[in-house]
DNA sequence: ATGTCCCAGTCTCTGGGA
């Protein structure tokens, strides 16, 4: 079973691209971020012609996430289960401010079972500077990552989560931690809550297969030619539970899907391949969909 | 080296976000 997460900076723009990456690379099932559309907008057609249902949860303009998948997909959860996120599409012109900035009004969280394995695609927020009330809505998102996994999941279940996770787990993520000291993605308390998320009982599935080298990113910036030079950042994580983790077999990040042209996601996909020996999930999902059921409450709609 | 790319609306440019 191979699974890859990708953040592919509008699947509007990058539908093509997408759909090229797909027929090249068969992913069992696909991860992706940042499709900045609606789900009204999402592309479901051609995904079916190349043989994937799509699954997507989106607000228009920003964000986005969904899951692709040939294995079929149930027991959809968006947005962590606590309801609806705004819709950017309309009447969006004017930006979201540091006081009403809520990073549960947006589509950051899509989840779904996938060939006995639960995914869940996840975009973390950027954060944009240290101590700005953005990167405490950061902070925030990460603590209900957890929260959620603490009240939905197990660690003995098979899981994998991941996305972009606009954090790097350690120095040997990025290219010049001296260049980045200060800035987010490197923060301690950013690698802090992703380190909460492994202490739960996951593990980075590219790390264990790949190893600890240094310059293995998966995101580089547009500008300066950063990619050139190999100046980026590992911030597209797959963590997995153990049922999962001893499973992986291969995993590489695709550096040729972030070359041109056309113009490619500034983000590059992240693949890992798993044995195809997965015992089914012996507990099967009916008890933890119970547990989802019960935990999750619709939420009151915001006033206007 | 504030260098690129994406979006929607003010619509062949601008402002906002990453």
């Amino acid at each position: 079973m191979r699974i890859a997460t990708w953040n592919v900076n509008s699947l509007k723009a990058r539908t093509d691209a997408v759909e090229r990456w797909l027929e090249r690379a068969q992913p069992d099932v696909l991860l992706m971020q940042e499709t900045k559309l609606s789900d009204r907008e999402a592309p479901e057609l051609p995904f079916r012609m190349a043989g994937y249902e799509l699954v997507h949860h989106g607000e228009g303009r920003w964000n986005g996430v969904a899951i692709a998948t040939k294995v079929g997909a149930t027991d959809v959860i968006t947005n962590f289960g606590d309801g609806p996120v705004r819709d950017s599409s309309a009447g969006a012109s004017v930006a979201v401010g540091e006081d009403d900035f809520d990073p549960f009004d947006e589509a950051r969280m899509v989840s779904a079972v996938c060939g006995g394995i639960r995914f869940v695609s996840l975009y973390a927020p950027n954060g944009r500077v240290v101590g700005s009330p953005f990167y405490a809505g950061k902070l925030r998102w990460f603590e209900r990552v957890r929260r959620w996994l603490d009240e939905t999941v197990s660690p003995d279940e098979p899981l994998v989560i991941g996305g972009d996770l606009n954090a790097t787990p350690t120095d040997a993520d990025v290219w010049d931690p001296v260049a980045a000291h200060g800035g987010t993605h490197v923060s301690e308390p950013e690698r802090e809550a992703l380190a909460r998320l492994r202490e739960w009982g996951l593990t980075d599935a590219y790390r264990a297969s790949a190893g600890d080298a240094p310059g293995r990113f998966s995101w580089w910036d547009y500008r300066a030619g950063m990619f050139h030079r190999n100046e980026g950042m590992r911030i597209d994580l797959l963590y997995v539970t153990e049922p999962v983790a001893k499973r992986i077999v291969w995993a590489e990040i695709d550096r040729e899907a972030r070359k041109g042209p056309p113009i490619p996601s500034d983000h590059a996909p992240v693949v890992v391949d798993l044995d195809e020996r997965g015992a089914p999930f012996e507990a099967g999902w009916d008890g933890a969909l119970s547990r989802i059921a019960a935990r999750t409450r619709p939420r009151k709609p915001k006033a206007g």
